[in-house]
DNA sequence: ATAACCCTTCCAGTAACTGTAAGGTCAAGA
DNA sequence: TCTTGACCTTACAGTTACTGGAAGGGTTAT
């Protein structure tokens, strides 16, 4: 099959397939006379594993870990195990960051009248505990 | 004071304000003959409003409208607390998304045994319900 | 004077694509 | 058969917000 049918069974687009491709993340397709990629059910299977993988935010590193276990029939289940809980620690973190920005901005939301007047608290914090009308 | 000063009396490194300067967020800084750049109190007032914006998760576009309503007088508390709101939702979404893929993953390390035996429930999600032991 | 450290500009690299341009291929309808 | 439109190709630029490094000049203290 074209690049585009693959593409709309694996959940992605035909540009990020071939950047994939550009990047090693997967072997270079096969090829018709004319040039075009030709796909079979197998690779769109692992597009398939690609995409569902990043849509969980594993990078293209990462990926590339999990693949090659994938793909090892002798790998380790501990070794997937850890680079998954490796994972669910950055977003946690990740989580913890935002939660807290969106804390602080709540706050400072709350506490802004939102009208014409040009005293606003949002403003204040950011400019600091002296704040500088230059 | 030079920029390694300014930069440790903002929280930002003088590569970044450097950057500031090239991309037109903030004004380019006076120079001394020696060609080095100056900053005043002002400037590092300026400079630290910029890293709190920054470090609350305002992008640099963002910013650059802060900046702009902090600027002027007459702006309207409104414009800045509909800029907050819009970006506490932004990080509202992403934390939503950050917890639906941590959650998923959470689940599936549970039922990874995480061991040396190559069955792991982790790949299997990843390829989807019809494993390709390829 | 010499070392140590600061500053300058400029170019490249990062992550993970997306957009665009210029052009070749393919299938279906007039 | 010709044409139209959808699809494919490569290659290069742009995105975000910086960071790293190279090559070279300025400043300060000993």
């Amino acid at each position: 099959m074209n690049i585009g049918t693959a593409a709309s069974k694996s959940g992605m687009s035909a540009k990020t397939i071939r950047y994939y491709e550009d990047i090693g993340l997967i072997a270079p397709a096969n090829r018709r006379e004319s040039g075009y990629r030709d796909y079979s059910e197998d690779d769109v299977h692992l597009l398939q594993f690609l995409h569902r993988a990043r849509s969980l935010g594993f990078s293209v590193k990462q990926c590339r870990e999990l693949l090659s276990l994938y793909k090892d029939r002798n790998r380790a289940s501990g070794d997937v195990k850890a680079i998954a809980l490796g994972h669910v620690h950055e977003i946690s973190e990740k989580i913890k960051e935002l939660q807290a920005m969106k804390d602080t901005l709540e706050t400072l939301v709350d506490k802004c009248h939102g009208d014409e007047r040009p005293n606003c608290p949002i403003l204040k914090d950011l400019a600091g505990s002296e704040p500088n009308n230059k």
